[in-house]
DNA sequence: TAAATAAATGAATGTTCATTCATTTATTTA
DNA sequence: TAAATAAATGAATGAACATTCATTTATTTA
C-alpha cells in the first residue's frame, strides 16, 4: 500500500493531465489542479516545487514509458521481415496513442511550454524515439525490402500521420484500435511498396 | 495608400502571430503585442476589441484564405484524373502550409483558445477543407482509381501527414518546397494506389 | 488651415496568478 | 500509544494580467 503523499502526488500528476489536455498548461492554475485533486494549492508544494515541474514530470514519464514499451516488443525481433517489423511498430505505436492519448496530446502540444533545460531533455526522448523508426526504415530500404526518397521526410511523414491520430481519435467512436490498425498499416504499407516510377 | 489605422491593426496581427506562434496565445500578453508593434497596451483597443478577438481573426482570416485559393485552383480541373486532382491538392496544401506555416501552425495549436462561439465558426472552415480532400478521395474510389479501406480515416491521416509539415519545416532547411512535394506525393500516390491484398 | 476624427498615452481598475509560510491536522514510525 | 514526520490549511506576497478611461497628440477631411 503506497503511503498517502505518494497517492496525492500521482492524483496531482492525473488531475494536471486531466485539466491540460483541455485548457493547456498556460491556462491551467494551480489552484484549478489543487480543486480537482481536493486540497488546497498551497499543498501542491509539498509535492512538487513548481508548476513546471508537474509538466516536466507528465512529459518525461510518459516518454521514458514509450521508449521502455517499444524496448520490450522490439527484443523480440528476431527473424522477422522488414515490413513486418515496420507493421510491428505501426500497430505498437496505435495502441500506445491510444491507450495514452491524453499523455501523448500534451507531449505534442506543450514542448514549448517547457522551459530550456527540460526542453532539452525532452527533446532528447523524441529523437530517440523517431530515431526507432528511422531505423527501420533505413534498413529496409538497404535490403531493398522498403522503398522511398528521403529516410528523413518519410520517417516524419509516417510520425506525423500516426501521431495526428490524438486530435481526432476518442475512445466512443466509431473504430476501435483494431480497424484503426488495419487502415494505417495499408496505407503505410503501400506508401513504402513498389519502386516502379510514378506516372502522375 | 492605407490609413494609419490600417497599418496598425495589420501589423499588430502580424507582431501577434508571430509572438502566439513561439509562446502559445495563453502565454502572450497584450503588452507583448503592443511593445512589438511600438505602441502602448490601451491602444490596440483602437483596433480590437479583445486579445481573443486578434486570434479569431487570425484564424478565420487565414482558414477563408486557404479555402478560397483552392478554390480558384480547383475550378481549373477540368478533364484531370483523379489521381492528378489529388497531386494537385497535395502540391497545393504543402505549398500553402510553407508559405503560411506560422499561421497554419497556430490555427492548428490554438483551437482550445477560442471561446465557444469563435470555436464553432473556425471549426466548420476546418470540416470544409477537410471535406475538399475526402470528396477527392470518395470520386477516385468510386471510378476505381484510388484505393483504400476506409475514407475517413485515410482523409484524416493523409491531411495529418501533410500538416505535420509545419512542426519541423524551416525556410533555411535541407529540402525545399519543391523537393517536400516529390517525396510526400510518392507516399500518399502509393498509399492510395493498388488493390492487392496486403500479406504483410 | 481649421475642425473633426482617429490613434496613442499612461495611469488606474479589479482580478488572478504562482509561490511562501506559520500553523494545524493527519499519518507513519518506533 | 507517543514522538516524529508528512501533508494540508488558509492567509498573505508581490507581480502580472486584460481591460478601461480621461487626456493628449497625430492624422484625415472639408
Amino acid at each position: 500500500m503506497s503511503s498517502k503523499g505518494e497517492r496525492t502526488a500521482k492524483g496531482l500528476l492525473e488531475a494536471a493531465r486531466d485539466l491540460f489536455v483541455v485548457n493547456g498548461y498556460a491556462a491551467v492554475s494551480m489552484r484549478e489542479i489543487a480543486l480537482k485533486m481536493g486540497i488546497n494549492a498551497g499543498a501542491i508544494y509539498n509535492h512538487f516545487p513548481s508548476k513546471q515541474e508537474i509538466l516536466f514530470r507528465l512529459l518525461q514519464d510518459h516518454m521514458l514509458d514509450l521508449l521502455e514499451q517499444w524496448k520490450i516488443l522490439e527484443a523480440k525481433n528476431e527473424q522477422e521481415s522488414d515490413q513486418f517489423i515496420l507493421k510491428k511498430f505501426v500497430n505498437f505505436h496505435i495502441a500506445f496513442h491510444v491507450n495514452k492519448s491524453k499523455e501523448v496530446f500534451i507531449s505534442y502540444m506543450e514542448l514549448r511550454s517547457l522551459n530550456s533545460t527540460n526542453f532539452l531533455i525532452i527533446s532528447k526522448l523524441r529523437d530517440d524515439y523517431e530515431k526507432v523508426l528511422r531505423k527501420i526504415l533505413e534498413l529496409g530500404k538497404i535490403n531493398k525490402n522498403l522503398h522511398f526518397k528521403d529516410a528523413e521526410i518519410t520517417t516524419k511523414a509516417i510520425l506525423g500521420m500516426l501521431s495526428s491520430l490524438t486530435h481526432w481519435y476518442d475512445v466512443g467512436g466509431r473504430l476501435g484500435t483494431k480497424e484503426i490498425q488495419k487502415v494505417y498499416w495499408e496505407l503505410i504499407y503501400k506508401s513504402v511498396q513498389g519502386d516502379r516510377e510514378i506516372n502522375v
